[in-house]
DNA sequence: TCAGATTTGTTCGTATGTATT
DNA sequence: CAATACATACGAACAAATCTG
């Protein structure tokens, strides 16, 4: 395993669903999951963007996404974590946990 | 005058804001002075990065900003229209007047 | 304090797809 | 089909914040 580790990307670029959405779902199920946990950061968006072998600008949006939904927290210079309180049903904006 | 009419931009690359933001707020002025009024487009995103000098995907940003103040409604192949109900404080997503 | 690496933020350029007129 | 306009996507560059040495 000393290759760059080209696993199989679950994103399809002819599904009717935007790449970043995709990316961004991906993640979330991560964090459902529990393979991504809170106050841990999740990878940094030129590591997604090379892991899942899209531009940077879409894993941004993918972010995007999961902050407009409350699953992570972005912090300038230190990178994107899972928030502490997912939300139940209705999605806040703002309010960093920490 | 057959060239490209660069008026002074009100925005300043200088500024710590955003050129997104600040071309947002230019709008958005504009809208709460009545110089846009409802059911009329606002100039198209390459109207207004040609306008005021910055990149088409600057502009997007500007009519996303008002887009999520709730000030305008885009409708993909017909342009960017100023609400009928301008928000009173609290900004609520969705929800086309129309 | 400074320099370097890492990471997010912003901006510009370009291309393709989709929807309306 | 053509023109217009928004949505998505990739590539590149620089700025700002953070952390480490």
């Amino acid at each position: 395993m000393s290759d760059a580790e080209e696993q199989q990307s679950p994103l399809d670029p002819m599904s009717a669903r935007p790449l970043y959405v995709q990316l961004a779902d991906v993640i979330a199920e991560k964090i459902a999951s529990g393979e991504l946990v809170p106050d841990r950061p999740i990878p940094s968006e030129h590591h997604l963007a090379d892991a899942y072998g899209v531009a940077r600008l879409t894993a941004r949006r993918a972010a995007q996404e999961l902050r407009e939904r409350g699953l992570i927290v972005t912090v300038r210079g230190k990178g994107s974590f899972v928030a502490e309180q997912p939300p139940t049903g209705a999605p806040e904006q703002d309010k960093p946990t920490g």
